[in-house]
DNA sequence: ACCTGAACACCGTTCAAGT
DNA sequence: ACCTGAACACCGTTCAAGT
């Protein structure tokens, strides 16, 4: 968010990774290396020096997310009462997927998780951890307790991640708008 | 999957469909214009007398995919017992997910529904028809009755559609194969 | 160690021209 | 109507060279 004139020594890939987090979500089209180094006013190459390739580049960004995504999940799996844990993690979900789309497609891209597998696994681990927390408490309190803790953390992460997809490439009929996300989690949460 | 010799003469935009489609699977990386055309055998601008840019080649790629995964759904959900049918159109649809990821990512991207909006559409709607439809039936006979129809069929598009995301993307963790594909429908279809 | 300049093969796209 | 050839601006990437 902040703009600075101190970049080009020495701060190359922080500024890069800003930069790129910026450009991903304004503009539509796909991140260009070229583009990139250029808005930062650095020469075309200069980002080898700091990435291997551009997809090294893309995977930095891509873990930059899963990091913000799972400090967002894990606050919101703290609500004391596990019904509203569950409620309140799935609604925080369905939040950063919607206000980053462009990040969270990323992330959930070949051209994320995959290429960056440590970084973005340890984050990605960190945010599934606080799921199955969640649904771990709500078990004990009485819920679904027909099902094995996994296979429903699991359930609920495809309901999230799937709904994400969807409503954020407008591919829901029409008629349905955010304000169902309650119902639609409703569903799942009985 | 045919191949023949009498290309190139009248039935170019067809050889591009066919080879893009062939192509989309096999070759990881993305599919190129240029690429496609030497493929053919033919200049790297002949696509353009058939489509106006790449997008709408690939939106053309997208449209051809909805059709073919709107006729396995709605096969799928022909099953005469209405929670046979749910289950046999829930695993229809992630055995087209899984056994053609790049075209089943193409459809569901921006580069996909989004860009041939009036061909994809039509296609999604007669997929999303049956699956409503199914839902409808179970609906009738007692399935969870205490929730919409609409909001319930969104609610398994939705656990089918991340389902098929982590699973295609293997963003599962690690011990969960597809031979939990059953047991996490159970987990909605109760 | 970090960056620049020049170069390579590739890409999407356009325009004039051929048949 | 359908395709080719040549050209433009752009891209990822490499390599030699500068500081």
């Amino acid at each position: 968010m902040t703009t600075r004139e101190t970049y080009h020594h020495g701060d190359l890939r922080t500024a890069l990774i800003a930069e790129g987090l910026r450009r991903l979500e304004s503009a539509g089209t796909d991140l260009s290396l070229r583009a990139l180094a250029k808005s930062i006013g650095v020469s075309p190459n200069a980002p080898y020096r700091h990435f291997a390739n551009r997809s090294k580049l893309m995977g930095a960004l891509a873990a930059e997310g899963f990091h913000r995504f799972a400090d967002v999940i894990v606050v919101a799996g703290q609500e004391p009462k596990p019904l509203a844990a569950l409620k309140s993690l799935g609604l925080a979900y369905l939040d950063f997927a919607q206000n980053q789309p462009a990040l969270y497609r990323l992330m959930f891209s070949p051209y994320g998780y995959s290429l960056d597998s440590s970084a973005c696994k340890a984050e990605a681990d960190r945010a599934f951890g606080a799921l199955v927390g969640a649904i771990a408490r709500a078990s004990e309190s009485g819920w679904k307790t027909g099902h094995a803790v996994l296979t429903l953390a699991l359930a609920y992460w495809a309901v999230l991640h799937g709904w994400a997809g969807l409503s954020g490439d407008r591919l829901m009929p029409p008629g349905v708008a955010e304000a169902s996300w309650g119902d639609l989690l409703e569903v799942y949460l009985v």
